[in-house]
DNA sequence: CCAATTCTGAAGCGATCGCTCCAGATACAT
DNA sequence: ATGTATCTGGAGCGATCGCTTCAGAATTGG
C-alpha cells in the first residue's frame, strides 16, 4: 500500500516511481500504438532510459502488460464498473455509450487502448492476447448484467438478452474502429444514435415507472 | 483489355504482368498487414525483386493503393455489389452479413483489407485513408438501400432506417475485429445471431408474403 | 550491327528496430 | 572504509526497414 519503503533494497535506488512509468507508457502506447511505438521514444517520453526500462520490466511487451493493468483499473472505475455495479438498466448501458464514446474520442481517434491491441496484427504476446480477450468477456459480462436489471425491472422483455448482449458488444467494437478510422464527430453519433434508438425499440410497451 | 501489346515498347519487357503481382500483393497485405509487411517478403512471396517493383509500382503505399482497387473489385462482386443490386431486403441483409463471415474467416482472422488498414494505427498515406473512407461510404449506402427495399415491400417500418443502417454498420466493423481480436467460431456466430434476430425483430407485424 | 531504351539482381544507403553491455554512480551492511 | 548490490547513461549489437544505385541483360528501331 505504502508506495516507499516497503524492504528497504540493498544497491543504487530507483530514480523513477514504476506506477508512475507504466502509466506514462500506458498513455504514449494508447496514442501511438504499441508496435509503433519504439523503445527510444519511450525513453525520451518517460525520461527514464532505455536500461533502466529494461533492467526494471525486462521487455517491452512486458512493459505493455504491466501497463494496460493501470489501463483495465482506470477502465473499471470509470466505464465498466458503473456499468456493472451501479444498478440501472437501459439507462445505465446508455450512460455506458456515452462515457465510452467520450473516453475514445478524448485524445483525437485515441480509441480504447485493449480494442486497439486486438486490432493489431500479429507479433502479440499470448499474455497479451489472453488479457485482451478477458477484457472483452468483462464488457460481456457487464453489458449483460445491465439487461438482465433491464429485464427484471420490466423495462425489456428477458426473451433475447444474450443476442441484444453481444449486439452491444459488437457496437463497442464497432464504435472503437470507427474512431479509430478517422470517422467524422457526425458519423460517430450516429453510431450512437443507432445504438440509442436500437435500445428503446427494446423497451416493451407496459414498462414498470420505478 | 488484352493483357499484351497495347502499344509496342521499346527497352527490355517486363518479366511479369502487373495485375498478376497487384493480387498475390493483396494478399500478402491482407494476411500480414500493411505494416508489418516488408518491401523484402513482396520480393521473396511475388517473385519479383525490390527494385522491379519500386521500378513499377513507385513505393510501398503505391502497391498498396492499386492492390486495393483489386480487392474492391473482388469485395464488389461477391458482397457488396450483391447487396446493392440484386434485390431482396432483409434477406439480401443476411446474406450479406453470412456471406462477410465467410470473407473475413476464410482465412483464419484475416478479416477485411479494408477494415483492417482503418484500424492500423496511422503512417498511412492519405490516398489510402481516402480509400477505407470511400469504401465504408459504399457499404453503408448499400446497407441502406437494402433497408429502404425492405421498406418499400412491407418488411420493416419506414421510420428509422438511418438509424438502422448505422447499427448494421457498426456491427460490420465490429465483426471484423472480433475476428482479428482472435474470437473463436462459438463467438463469431454469436455476433452474426444477435444482428440477425434483431433483423427479425425489425419485421413488422403484417409483413407482406410475396 | 549498333545505339537507345527499359528492366533486373545484387549490393548498399542511412535510419531505426528491440535489446544488451559496461563503466561509473549510488545506495546498504559490516 | 570496504565489499556487495543495484541502477543509470551511453555506446553499440545484429537485424531489419523503405528505398536507391548501378552494371549488365534484354528488347526495339534504325
Amino acid at each position: 500500500m505504502a508506495p516507499t519503503a516497503d524492504t528497504p533494497r540493498r544497491g543504487r535506488p530507483r530514480a523513477f516511481d514504476d506506477e508512475q512509468v507504466l502509466t506514462a507508457a500506458l498513455e504514449v502506447f494508447w496514442r501511438d500504438g504499441y508496435r509503433a511505438t519504439s523503445t527510444r521514444a519511450l525513453e525520451r517520453e518517460l525520461g527514464v532510459s532505455q536500461s533502466s526500462l529494461y533492467n526494471t520490466f525486462g521487455s517491452k511487451s512486458r512493459l505493455l502488460d504491466r501497463a494496460i493493468e493501470h489501463y483495465e483499473a482506470r477502465l473499471d472505475e470509470h466505464l465498466v464498473g458503473p456499468l456493472q455495479h451501479a444498478g440501472g438498466g437501459l439507462d445505465a448501458i446508455e450512460r455506458f455509450f456515452r462515457s465510452l464514446l467520450a473516453w475514445i474520442t478524448a485524445d483525437r481517434k485515441r480509441g480504447c487502448l485493449v480494442i486497439n491491441l486486438m486490432a493489431e496484427d500479429g507479433g502479440l504476446d499470448d499474455d497479451i492476447t489472453t488479457r485482451t480477450h478477458r477484457y472483452r468477456d468483462r464488457v460481456r459480462a457487464a453489458l449483460r448484467a445491465a439487461l438482465q436489471r433491464a429485464a427484471d425491472h420490466g423495462e425489456i422483455g428477458t426473451e433475447a438478452i444474450d443476442e441484444r448482449t453481444d449486439l452491444l458488444l459488437g457496437m463497442v467494437l464497432g464504435l472503437n474502429i470507427a474512431v479509430r478510422g478517422g470517422a467524422g464527430p457526425a458519423e460517430v453519433e450516429g453510431l450512437l444514435t443507432a445504438i440509442v434508438s436500437q435500445m428503446a425499440a427494446w423497451r416493451t410497451v407496459a414498462a414498470t415507472a420505478g
